[in-house]
DNA sequence: CGTCCCGATGTTGTACGCAACCTAGGGTGC
DNA sequence: GCACCCTAGGTTGCGTACAACATCGGGACG
């Protein structure tokens, strides 16, 4: 806790960062207990740095605050992400419809870099990253959503899907699943490219539907 | 300051419900700015439940945090109303049509006090009271969202909304539109007793077309 | 033996003090 | 006269100490 760069911006950031993280990648398991002075100590900060990472985090639902009894991590049901989906199928498709109109040929070929680059490393055989695609996934559906200039759109999303809760991992998928999922993003390149909102949007809807089908009967 | 009910739950609660009512009332002017001091001592607080209510109203969307530089107070552009009718739109009217197959007898009963209450009190006349509107309307669509069942769909719609910003005031509102309104809410009664979830659905985008016809003009 | 009460312990909630930072105003140099 | 710097004031960000509350264990009573 000496030289762990102590340049790391505010630290109320960097606790917020770190315990979102945490929660996203897993490390910290659903329903587990939050201690402040435990999370404090491990980052070599103070009770109220964390408190406010805390607070925020309980905005956003990916901790649950009860009062003096601490915080734990949300625990999603099936249902909770049915209503997930849901509202990610109310939302992304008009967002992805409403890129088309805004889309640059930088965002294309950013996208298309992204798409092409998961369609390659989720290709089946020995260089298959399953892990590498949670990653580009959020990239890519980032990008997407910024493209649309929809703030309110976005800010009614991202508290509420959490996407790496919702896609925390593509071992879930089958081949075909898998398969299509990747060509979605693909061919939602191209619908962009085509300038067809509707198209572009349609193709997110499948997206959406597949991945919940995956989803739900993982659970 | 002395006994203003000393036991009113937590302090940040009530630092947090009071700036937001100050904010929804417009006692706040929009980018006004917060001071965590000044809004401390007119509480008889500390800071620190203060700095709590201010982000979590800034996770809210309610006011805006610049590092070192404070809290403000958001200001909602004709753009920024217009992107959050497009997520009412999107939302509202599946949430209320999944009421339909929730509702009970006694929410029927709540829900058609509230509409025949907001019916007497918009007429057109000396008896009219323009303010209990807004109060009778939050409470009618808290009802109806609440009666989805849908968690998730309510926190996107929460963090986005705002009623009481948007709708601050029925005063813009024109006698045909109000009386529009006014009558959407009666017949969403009527579409639910009937379980058509459909039809109560189509009145919600009604309802949202005709506000956002009246919220447009206005600015 | 079971149940209830009460203290011990650890947690959260709040207050307060200090350091870091931003902003504004006056002064100096060009 | 104008631009720049530098200092002073005030605000936010964080650390620390204390108070309030919840939980758990032991002991006494029925």
């Amino acid at each position: 806790m000496t030289s762990t760069e102590r340049r790391a911006g505010r630290a109320s950031e960097r606790a917020l960062a770190d315990l979102r993280e945490a929660i996203l990648d897993g490390d910290l398991a659903a329903g587990a207990h939050l201690g402040e002075v435990e999370i404090a100590e491990r980052l070599g900060l103070s009770r109220t740095p964390v408190r406010e990472a805390l607070t925020r985090l309980a905005a956003e639902g990916l901790v649950e605050l009860e009062a003096h009894r601490g915080a734990r991590v949300t625990r999603f049901s099936r249902e909770d992400l049915d209503g997930i989906f849901d509202v990610r199928l109310a939302l992304e498709p008009q967002a992805t419809a409403r890129a088309a109109q805004y889309v640059t040929p930088d965002d294309l070929a950013a996208l298309d870099d992204l798409a092409t680059t998961m369609l390659a490393v989720g290709a089946p055989g020995p260089d298959q990253d399953l892990d590498a695609l949670v990653d580009l996934n959020r990239a890519f559906h980032a990008r997407l959503l910024a493209l649309a200039h929809a703030p309110a759109l976005a800010a009614a999303l991202a508290n509420v899907v959490h996407t790496p809760v919702v896609t925390r991992t593509f071992r879930t998928y089958d081949a075909d699943s898998l398969a299509r999922s990747l060509a979605h993003h693909a061919e939602i390149v191209a619908a962009l490219r085509a300038g067809d909102g509707d198209w572009a949007g349609a193709v997110m809807r499948c997206h959406l539907g597949n991945a919940r089908a995956v989803m739900v009967e993982e659970q």
